[in-house]
RNA sequence: CCCCGAAAAAG
């Protein structure tokens, strides 16, 4: 069954989620029982094509048919409930999920915090953010590279930089998603020079910058006006071996 | 601890 699971998993990345379905029977015709992974990969592969109404039935008929769902299969569906902006939906389940015994870890307080900065809720994301601090949850890089990207979005720029400094004088590391998240936002309300200062910084630390970071800057670098250092930044990433794209 | 499943950024 791990050779189905990977393969269904496989289909599921390769956008063949139909194929992904036939090969379920498959494995059930050839006497192969699914399990949790299974119908976890498959809910994560439909809610991915954007068809969560078949990833909901999937887990309800996945329930009915006496599997226990686990934590992860229950932040594969929160997650995509999450994503399409049906946050009570979301919280329903979470509630559920605490119900059934499952701890949430750090994977879910992390989709339901990214859906609520998603959807302009910030104030709500942050209210999960201590429940986590409070259950002895630590957030990771992950959870606080989210929090920055919704107070960013919600134009709270200031407050975002701010945990950008409490992280790391906590000793934790940003990232090259989290220094990208604040360069962003940074180029959007056109503070190019927190930009510039923040891409200097991260490569003084030895995190370098990907295709993401070099095209915020680069329209950054547009937004204000400096069409020649974005041209001279279009080469530096290319000497650096990012391929543009 | 113990092979397969869930989370973040630009366009």
């Amino acid at each position: 069954s791990f050779i189905y699971n990977s393969l269904i998993n496989g289909l599921c990345e390769a956008d063949k989620v139909d194929d992904a379905i036939e090969l379920l029977k498959t494995m059930k015709e050839a006497g192969c029982r699914p399990c949790n992974v299974t119908y976890t990969t498959l809910m994560n592969g439909l809610c991915k094509a954007k068809r969560l109404e078949e990833a909901k039935t999937l887990f309800e008929r996945t329930r009915q048919n006496g599997y226990k769902p686990d934590t992860v299969m229950y932040s594969a569906l929160i997650d995509g409930l999450c994503k399409a902006g049906q946050q009570t939906q979301a919280l329903e389940l979470y509630e559920d999920m605490k119900g059934n015994g499952c701890k949430p870890n750090r994977f879910l307080y992390s989709s339901l915090i990214d859906g609520f900065c998603k959807s302009g809720n910030i104030d709500r994301a942050l209210e999960i953010l201590e429940v986590m601090i409070e259950s002895g949850c630590p957030p990771n890089i992950v959870v606080y590279s989210n929090i920055i990207d919704g107070l960013c979005r919600a134009n709270r720029m200031e407050e975002g930089y701010q945990y950008f400094l409490d992280i790391i004088q906590s000793g934790s590391h940003p990232n090259v998603v989290t220094y990208s998240i604040l360069i962003d936002g940074f180029c959007k309300i056109g503070k190019i020079d927190m930009a510039l200062k923040l891409f200097s910084e991260m490569k003084t630390k030895g995190c370098a910058p990907n295709v993401v970071t070099y095209t915020s800057l680069i329209w950054g670098l547009l937004k204000v006006g400096k069409a020649a250092e974005a041209r001279n930044l279009l080469k530096s990433m290319i000497s650096a071996g990012c391929e543009p794209n």
